[in-house]
RNA sequence: GGGAGAUUAGCUCAGCUGGUUCAGAGCAUCUGCCUUACAAGCAGAGGGUCACUGGUUCGAACCCAGUAUCUCCCACCA
């Protein structure tokens, strides 16, 4: 059978996903071994696959494949989450499209509807996932609004309502006028947005002749003032304070009123207060006892406590208020300036304050044990700095509102009748309750409604480790899989989730939810812009897995992706990510294009094969620590590069039969055997062709395949042998680099002689030779106790080499380099003396670190005095 | 206003507890090659005052102080 030269990943990805599945490798059930329990942070049901979700899934997927192979219990959960406001407003929009408002359905009508977008887009997302090559455990699929979660959801809110910790408060809040409902403070991004400052002149009710001027951004908000703040101490308003001011345009009285607040230098040092419509002038209106004239509606129109304007838009009405206050002579100015906007994150609407009753959760005693655990390290956060972020908003947290007015969601189980309040887990509950208050007897079924509102997304995503295992049920699941091991997460949802998640997790188990968090930076262009719909900057997932394959695509979202550190897509990454595939299909293909016989095997393979066993040791333990250190991308890296330069450039290399195909089977079963291990080494990392490479190598029994293989066992590793091998291949390249530069071709074979030291030479090493004849291209390599002045030199670890050139020789160039070469040896040995000869160094150096020393100084003075014959014998022959 | 981090090759970044075979990798560049697995390849090369200024130390890319530039987070004044 004839294989392609090069490696296609369609069809072998699908191929090998399935064959999985169809095994039943992905599954998990608590068994006796060590559990390894990952929960994905659910995508929105709304999203497809971006580059953050193929970020966050290929590292925990890396984790979960690896902790398999360590023959753990591994458990990685999939779900999604039903995103409230992102939903809801896909929702109203098909439904928009469709010729039905919102306002004219019923709730039921609309949930119905919701439902089956979810039933038709929800998963979309899960599917992309599986061509990434996620192994989750799909029988494990939760949704944040499936019956269990739900569930869940509800205990949590009527438990925190038991316990004192949640309450309703009337307060100024974050309102996003276009989704129509409250927001979090978290949910609320502030940018430096270009506005205007208006300066408004309010004349004086007593005298029109006397006024005094503001400024404001929002002039369409002047018809809710209720007084005029100027500073105590300002000289300029203290004859006007105590007097009153008419409004522009509806002629309002509204007094001047002194308040520490308002600040002297900024605009007119006269603040219009408006406590409807900002937070601070709330609380001035609060310390004066003034009314609260509310001019907005919902959506953000002006209603008629405005007077004018009414029902205009608020950005319309700020159009034509600017009109009318010019036309009225009263608009003294307009200055742009800068100022920081708050936008939904969701709807990207400027959110307006307003004054509503919503649902609180006290979170500061929550914050309490949350905090405690990260900073006493029993969860660990990488990068580590992340605690400081962290710890600033836990110290200053504040009541996370929970209410939202929405209907797509959980909503809130409050009950209603007259005033009464009556939490409980089921509208039976619930019912009870209230008769046993109210009275059976005087009880009217049709007043007993429940809370409108439904519970903002991420009170269910709090407690998402704890309810995908039914945790609240205290199932055997969750005994066996919680904590989890590591949450893998951006860091830009540390507060709206992470943190809140620590909380729930000690407020309800008393126990940390994971051990660890893996913090991933953002993925950007290569300007370092965030990759986003709007820039249209964001490659299309889909379409990168269908051009790289997955395996090239996880390789280049990786090869880049320090924890937290934010990662530079460049399409290139993948790109060499298939280059890899590539050269590994192709090893594969050399490797099966051999004919094993039975032969002796060659001392020289012998000394390759040897040294391969030593370094794929060498590279398990390397890679697993650097894992274990959770920096993924240099373990790659590493694997990387030893794959190709010590794998492919080197062992292959060095073991190729140079014109028949034959080979010892001793040299092919241990390669196959190698390459084995490779393959199980780098699997967790590019699953599809290490499997599919896995089962080309050799026909496998049952079972036996890549995802399921272990990992090479520890050995102590021989280093003399890795050492050998390195001055072996130092002197092949210095060989081969002196011909190129004096343009031999290499196949013009030449001899090598090597100086005899006191130590001897790398020809002690069984099969050396042979090895280096056949790498360097040479006719014949042998040792010498003299200077060979009419060959070309070089340097290795402690012999000098001389390869003859059929060239003439350049003296003094030749010199010119050897006297450069002695100045660095000389500062070597230089500073190693001094290190050596240093008593401070000498009593607190290791010993490990001396001893190291001194053998470098040795060396050291071996290369000098090997260097100074050169130099000598070359000054004597010319 | 408060806080965090960064500054190393043309670009993107490694460099763990200070120790001159550690100043590194990948990409890019240059030179030579279609050498029987791979041109998505092979053999090589060049390139850096480790932001700046001091200090600590026997020794500093690494520790300390200051300066400059940049990034981000939090809080927010109309």
């Amino acid at each position: 059978m004839e294989l392609a030269s090069r490696y296609s990943p369609t069809g072998v990805e699908q191929k090998w996903y399935k064959y999985w599945e169809d095994k039943k490798y992905f599954k998990s059930v608590p068994d006796s071994r060590e559990p390894f329990t990952i929960v994905i942070p659910p995508p929105n049901i709304t999203g497809v696959l971006h580059m953050g979700h193929m970020l966050n899934n290929t590292i925990q997927d890396i984790l979960i494949r690896r902790a398999r192979l360590q023959g753990k219990n591994a458990c990685w959960v999939p779900g999604t989450d039903h995103a409230s406001i992102a939903t809801e407003a896909k929702v109203v929009k098909m439904l928009r499209d469709q010729g039905i408002r919102k306002s004219d359905i019923t709730r039921e009508a609309f949930l119905e509807h919701a439902f089956e977008w979810k039933m038709k887009y929800g998963d979309i997302i899960l599917f992309q996932l599986r061509r990434l090559g996620a192994s989750c455990d799909w029988d494990r699929t939760a949704f944040t609004m499936d019956e269990v979660r739900s569930k869940s959801v509800i205990k949590a809110f009527v438990d925190l309502y038991k316990k004192g910790k949640l309450y309703r408060g009337n307060r100024m809040i974050h309102w996003d006028p276009e989704a129509k409902t409250v927001l979090s403070n978290e949910e609320v991004i502030y940018k430096e947005e270009n506005a205007q400052l208006f300066h408004i002149r309010y004349a004086l009710q007593d005298d029109p002749n006397i006024s005094v001027t503001i400024a404001t951004q929002r002039p369409e908000t002047i018809m809710a003032d209720v007084a005029i703040a100027v500073h105590p101490d300002d000289p300029r308003y203290q004859k006007l304070i105590g007097q009153k001011v008419l409004i522009p345009l509806i002629q309002k009285a509204i007094p001047i009123i002194a308040d520490s607040y308002v600040e002297l230098e900024f605009g007119t040092g006269a603040l219009k207060v408006t406590p409807a419509h900002d937070q601070n002038d709330y609380e001035i209106g609060m310390r004066h006892q003034l009314e609260v004239v509310d001019i907005l509606n919902e959506d953000g129109s002006l209603n008629s406590n405005a007077q004018i304007l009414i029902g205009e838009d608020r950005f319309a009405a700020r159009k034509k208020i600017k009109k009318l206050l010019d036309e009225a002579g009263v608009l003294v100015e307009i200055k742009d300036y800068q100022t920081n906007i708050g936008r939904s994150e969701r709807t990207n609407a400027v959110v307006e304050p307003r004054l509503s009753l919503q649902w609180y959760v006290d979170s500061k005693q929550m914050a309490a044990p949350a905090l405690k655990a990260v900073f006493e390290n029993n969860i660990e956060f990488l990068p580590e700095n992340m605690k400081n972020t962290y710890r600033h908003w836990m110290e200053n947290i504040r009541d996370w509102c929970i209410s939202r007015q929405l209907w797509w969601g959980h909503q809130v189980p409050a009950y209603y009748y007259d005033k009464e309040l009556f939490v409980a887990e089921t509208r039976e509950e619930a019912l009870f309750e209230a008769k046993k208050k109210i009275g059976e007897s005087s009880f009217d079924e049709s007043l007993f409604i429940q809370d409108q509102d439904v519970l903002d997304t991420w009170f269910s995503s709090w407690i998402w480790p704890i309810s995908v295992f039914d945790g609240f049920s205290d199932s055997a699941d969750f005994k066996y899989y919680y904590p989890t091991n590591v949450l893998v997460t951006g860091w830009d949802i540390i507060f709206l989730w992470v943190a809140r998640m620590i909380m729930a997790g000690y407020e309800w188990m008393n126990e940390k939810p994971f051990h660890k968090v893996y913090f991933t930076g953002m993925v950007r262009d290569k300007q370092r812009r965030k990759m986003s719909k709007s820039l249209g900057n964001s490659p299309d997932a889909i379409a990168l897995l269908d051009e790289f394959g997955a395996d090239g695509v996880r390789f280049g979202m990786l090869s880049s992706s320090p924890a937290g550190g934010d990662l530079l897509f460049d399409e290139k990454l993948c790109d060499q990510g298939r280059s890899f595939c590539n050269k590994l299909w192709n090893a594969m293909r050399l490797i099966k294009s051999w004919n094993p016989k039975e032969q002796k095997t060659s001392m020289s393979d012998q000394l390759v094969l040897d040294w391969m066993e030593e370094r794929i040791v060498e590279i398990y333990t390397e890679s697993d620590r650097l894992i274990e250190q959770s920096k993924l991308s240099e373990a790659l890296k590493l694997i990387y590069s030893f794959i190709w330069e010590d794998f492919c450039g080197f062992y292959l290399e060095a073991l190729k039969p140079r014109e028949e195909h034959f080979i010892s089977l001793e040299v092919f079963d241990k390669t196959i055997l190698f390459f084995d291990k490779i393959c199980t080494i780098l699997h967790p990392f590019m699953p599809f062709i290490t499997e599919e490479i896995w089962h080309q190598l050799k026909d496998r029994m049952e079972g036996e395949d890549c995802m399921m293989s272990s990992y090479a066992e520890k050995k102590t590793m021989n280093t003399s042998l890795l050492d050998g091998i390195q001055e072996i291949r130092n002197v092949i390249t210095q060989s081969k680099d002196l011909r190129n530069k004096h343009s031999i071709k290499l196949n013009v074979e030449v001899p090598l002689f090597i100086h005899q030291s006191e130590q001897g030479s790398i020809l002690s090493v069984k099969g050396a030779k042979e090895l280096i004849i056949k790498m360097a291209k040479l006719s014949d390599c042998t040792t010498t106790d003299s200077d060979i002045s009419n060959a070309q030199s070089f340097i290795g670890l402690r012999n000098k080499y001389y390869i003859l050139l059929p060239i003439t020789m350049d003296v003094e160039q030749e010199k010119i380099k050897l006297l450069e070469e002695i100045k660095y040896a000389l500062g070597f040995v230089d500073s190693i003396e001094k290190k050596l000869a240093n008593e401070r160094f000498m009593a607190n150096a290791a010993k490990d670190l001396i001893d190291k020393e001194t053998k470098k100084l040795q060396d050291g003075h071996i290369r000098l005095k090997s260097l100074k014959e050169s130099l000598h014998a070359l000054s004597i022959d010319n």
